[in-house]
DNA sequence: ATGGGCATGTAAGCGGTTACATGATTAT
DNA sequence: ATAATCATGTAACCGCTTACATGCCCAT
């Protein structure tokens, strides 16, 4: 339950109803995430609200239809962190860098976890580069067609910037958290 | 129906049986894609065949289950070709970047063709960029999330990754035609 | 004998998109 | 008048994954 997550990060910050949290995630078209579909959002606060993860208030206004407040539980909040803390090393697919869907709410995650989870995706990533990079010399080699041999370079490319990115991203962690140590130290 | 186009692309080459079809679609974990599925793939030649996109042939074997070894009709070639050279200017989600599947196709398409796909690709991400680039000014200024800011920076990493990449392509194939040209000139 | 490769499929369930359905308020 | 914004949902369909189901051949 992928959708389920993202909107449980939403409410980590205050309770909100349907539309307004649709509106917040259509405010970041970040990761590829397109706005949040009426009939995927609505279904999935039902279906949390059943899992007991939120509870539904219903707010009566004045004008056009009553708004329904969803709060977090402590189910809820439990489910979200386990989630966003969750272990992916022997998840399928290293193509699909489900990274990206928790990184908008690792803020709620202690610098130690999160230094953890990049050193893993590092590596996954590592490994899939490094796959890739030994196909692309059998490619060149075998396949004359310029537009599969450009493919693979494609896929090489996205692999190094994630890489990078990655890399990048744990050295500001890092250098944000290295300061509090130094300072207790002095 | 993408998986069909990507199964119609395959018959291009040559006629074959679901089996092959899988092995050959695993041998180039390029762009993103996994193998195929059973699940996936049976019903889609069924349903291929209904639209009569391709004929069936069953080849009695020896040993082990018969092969079902599947043709390309005319329909199924025109089918391909309007996929492969179609419109895809006003597609929704500019970030989802379908020209990927086509690449590996763009052989069977005349280079002219495919340097009007490329320059439309290299337009409309170039102005998911320039979006992108706008709102991460707003960001930083906004909201004082590392991790949200490097989300957007990711983002906008993908969309210059794919503009170049798409340039090196679009230059490779120029240069791949324009010495016809000039010989034709000379 | 155990597992992997060859070869075909079905069924259940989840996830996602699009369209349908309603209705008030507010801005142009 | 018309469109956009606020606000909630349902229904149909498609795509994809996982697991189930079968059975032979070959190598270790």
């Amino acid at each position: 339950m992928s959708v389920a997550h993202t909107i449980l990060g939403v409410l980590m910050d205050a309770p909100a109803h349907g539309y307004a949290i649709k509106k917040q995630l259509a405010g970041a078209p970040t990761a590829g995430e397109g706005p949040l579909n009426d009939g995927q959002l609505y279904p999935a606060l039902a279906r949390m609200e059943r899992e007991g993860w939120i509870t539904k208030e219903v707010v009566e206004q004045r004008r056009s239809p009553s708004k329904h407040l969803y709060r977090l539980t402590d189910a809820g909040r439990g489910e979200f962190f386990d989630w966003l803390a969750g272990d992916r090393s022997r998840a399928p697919h290293p193509w699909k860098f489900d990274f990206l869907q928790r990184c908008a709410f690792l803020r709620h995650l202690d610098p130690g976890r999160v230094e953890l989870q990049l050193a893993a995706e590092i590596e996954r990533v590592s490994e899939c580069l490094t796959g890739l990079e030994r196909f692309a010399g059998e490619v060149a080699a075998r396949d004359p067609d310029l537009y599969r041999e450009m493919l693979v370079d494609y896929g090489i490319r996205i692999q190094r910037l994630r890489r990078d990115w990655l890399e990048e991203l744990q050295g500001r962690v890092t250098r944000s958290t290295l300061p509090v140590a130094a300072a207790r130290n002095a």
